[in-house]
DNA sequence: GCAAATCAGAACGAATCAGTCTGATTTAAC
DNA sequence: GTTAAATCAGACTGATTCGTTCTGATTTGC
């Protein structure tokens, strides 16, 4: 029930992808420096993003990356899908795969449907803009987050 | 962001122990025979349920397990930490724990407490009662599942 | 006292994940 | 036109965790 380290690096880089306002580029190189991931951890998701359709890249000396839609646009749920798959807390949920030998006689699968939709709609309710533009809430709320949630 | 194949069979096996209404005492063998998971996996998950204290163990012929508390006092949360550890999306989430090398500069964190929040509610409003009685509902919601969540 | 049944914990194999490295591609400068 | 630098893209390796199985400790009933 954690996420992936991944997926976690991943969102602080798009976050900080985001505050590079819009239409100016940046690159790999730069998110690394700026965020502290290992520049050949923040290649390789970079690459993932990129084919998720989350950035355009541009290859070559001056290329770089930017932002493929508005960051209001881009939520939590489509960069942790881009790095780990689709969301499904177990293998029921996942529309198609129906590996589970329990089917049909199991009394919990209705259950998990709607756990998993809670669980994406407090992800989704998370956009990049949002991420990007929060910095007298971040330092207030750091105190409480030690709320063993 | 999957669930791990112990606590999902462990929600199946409390689920199943549930409907062995209260007094009754059940045993490892008989919730394997019903639930299908293979006797080894059931006796270990037996032993981490009890362990968390959600099972009472009677050890020797002719003992077995019953459950700690009424079903309605027992949530998913409950199960699923009892198998895996505390629920925490994140590192900087875990109360105590704080390795992200990120600490402080971090514009995510503060969003990751909301996010677990809403997925821990959504897993404690599910209480093993519910689990143990929906003849009905189960039956009419299997079509459902399809919608790819 | 003996034997059967049960829970409890340790050990093994497999799969996934995190991280690193090398290569393909493009642009800019000379 | 050529060279060189900078960037993204994909393949590879090591390690950690997970899932499963096996063996042992404990208790009751006969």
């Amino acid at each position: 029930m954690r996420l992936s380290s991944l997926a976690d690096y991943a969102v602080v880089m798009m976050g900080a992808a985001a505050r590079h306002c819009g239409g100016v580029r940046t690159s790999a190189t730069e998110l690394s420096a700026e965020t502290g991931i290992p520049l050949p951890t923040a290649q390789k998701l970079v690459s993932l993003l990129t084919r998720a359709g989350l950035l355009k890249a541009v290859r070559g000396a001056g290329g770089g990356i930017k932002l493929a839609r508005p960051a209001a646009a881009i939520s939590l749920v489509d960069i942790i899908e881009a790095v780990e798959g689709p969301i499904a807390m177990t293998a029921c949920v996942d529309g198609g795969k129906h590996d589970c030998s329990l089917e049909g006689s199991c009394r919990v699968q209705p259950h998990w449907g709607a756990v998993n939709d809670a669980l994406r709609g407090a992800l989704g309710g998370v956009t990049l803009a949002s991420l990007a533009a929060v910095p007298a809430i971040a330092a207030s709320a750091h105190p409480a987050m030690e709320t063993r949630i």
